[in-house]
DNA sequence: TTTTGTATTATTGTTAACAATCACAAACTA
DNA sequence: TAGTTTGTGATTGTTAACAATAATACAAAA
């Protein structure tokens, strides 16, 4: 394998708080070929450098990667398993491409996972918790007034996604979220591309942190749904305007 | 590959409403080599055949099927995102083995998941759905009383599981409510080992059930969150016994 | 008796070649 | 011209052999 050459650190840290990769963390060389593989390609695909829809040629990785066929399958195996890429049986595989209607439903998904999340925090106090969502929001607060940056913006609010799953003490609870939050990062986009939305999403977010605070979960997870609501029906209009120019 | 030598329809018709297999439906020939035996082994460990924390070698099961091991490579990338299956990465792949706290976790998420069925389910008239689940809870019952059956209650809980997520409209959480309960389908048997478990459980199932006729969407949630929680204390606290006794 | 080191064996990871299938384009027919 | 057909090229599915790693057994030393 050659040394390197991907954008690895797509969601670097942010603030000290969340130090993670996207996949792989630091290259661990104990990790198969396949999963390096695999954690290099799907950080391709979610910062965009894939775009939705490209075909993963099997002989093109295993030549870039200076490897066979067979750890090229067993890495789009693994991939299809984050939802990252789609494997069409004797056609290949391509990065996974949701219809608005598949988007809707991983968005509804995740909403009802992020409750279940919530509703556990809220059974014992989260202190440090509370104070990192807090830095949070006034990062997103700043983020919402850059113009032309919904992709910073959304990062941020994925991570404070995971930040809560992560203190929720349920680990598989955690990776689907991870991974469903994953799925969506690059539509949620969508979603927040104007400063408006992003303002308003980023007002939402104060607002619940606030609930959260005072121990008002039902204000809380409302104020989550509306801002899930909201931002999905906007990625959802803005894919259907998208699919249907491209259709034309 | 040889002809079918597996214990296929493990979960046969049940009243007519249910016509589905475990993985494959019906041999369908176009699918992939490594699809079908993954179908096939995945019935296997369903059926308890291959009991959990199984060795699966790569050979044996490409003596058995007579294909080599690359498909069978493949076929456990599948049983793997199943969750049926536990690729241990240089180790070989093993029968997935739950701790009781990971049993838990996952008991948590499909329950939180099947309450957003249920909710879905609650926005429109589900006339068809409702007769069905009557004659469910009367199969339920019946099974109820039978010693020594724990199996074939279990999967009849599973297929009425399955029957609401089909209707919710929402194919993905279909798709991941079915996979969890898949997972926990083996374990959930410890918790409805007695006649008595079975009782009460059949007992909460014909309550929600008429909750569900009268449109009581919140008493529906709250008895389906009873059963899961009295059902999974006990499949728990049966699972600790059984690795403490193992253990010794 | 327990422990540690080593050699052997078995199993997985990887490779390169072969077979089957699919997509695309050119030729052919109506 | 529109539609079908057929052939070619490219791609995936599968195989068998080789390399690397982990598990086991056994022997020697504490």
């Amino acid at each position: 394998m050659k040394p390197s050459d991907t954008p690895m650190g797509l969601l670097a840290d942010w603030e000290g708080a969340v130090a993670f990769r996207l996949f792989a963390e630091q290259q661990d060389p104990t990790l198969t070929v396949s999963e390096q593989i695999a954690a290099r390609v799907g950080d391709r695909i979610l910062c965009g450098q894939m775009p939705t829809g490209t075909r993963i040629g099997e002989q093109e990785l295993a030549d870039e990667f200076n490897v066979s066929r067979g750890p090229i399958r067993d890495a789009l195996r693994i991939l299809e398993r984050e939802g990252l890429a789609t494997i069409l049986p004797r056609r290949g595989a391509i990065v996974t491409e949701l219809s608005s209607d598949e988007l809707r439903e991983l968005l509804e998904i995740r909403a009802g996972l992020f409750e279940l999340v919530v509703r556990k925090l809220a059974a014992q106090p989260q202190l440090a918790l509370l104070s990192m969502l807090r830095a949070g929001v006034e990062r997103l607060d700043a983020l919402a007034n850059v113009p032309d940056d919904a992709g910073e913006y959304a990062e941020t609010t994925y991570k404070l996604l995971i930040l809560c799953a992560r203190q929720c003490g349920n680990q598989r609870l955690q990776r689907m979220l991870t991974a469903l939050s994953l799925q969506t990062l690059r539509y949620s986009k969508l979603g927040l591309a104007s400063v408006q939305r992003r303002q308003r999403s980023a007002a939402l977010w104060r607002e619940a942190t606030e609930a959260f605070a005072l121990g008002d979960v039902e204000r809380m997870v409302a104020l989550t749904r509306q801002r899930i609501e909201e931002s999905g029906a906007e990625a959802i209009t803005q894919l259907q305007a998208q699919m249907n120019s491209k259709g034309s």
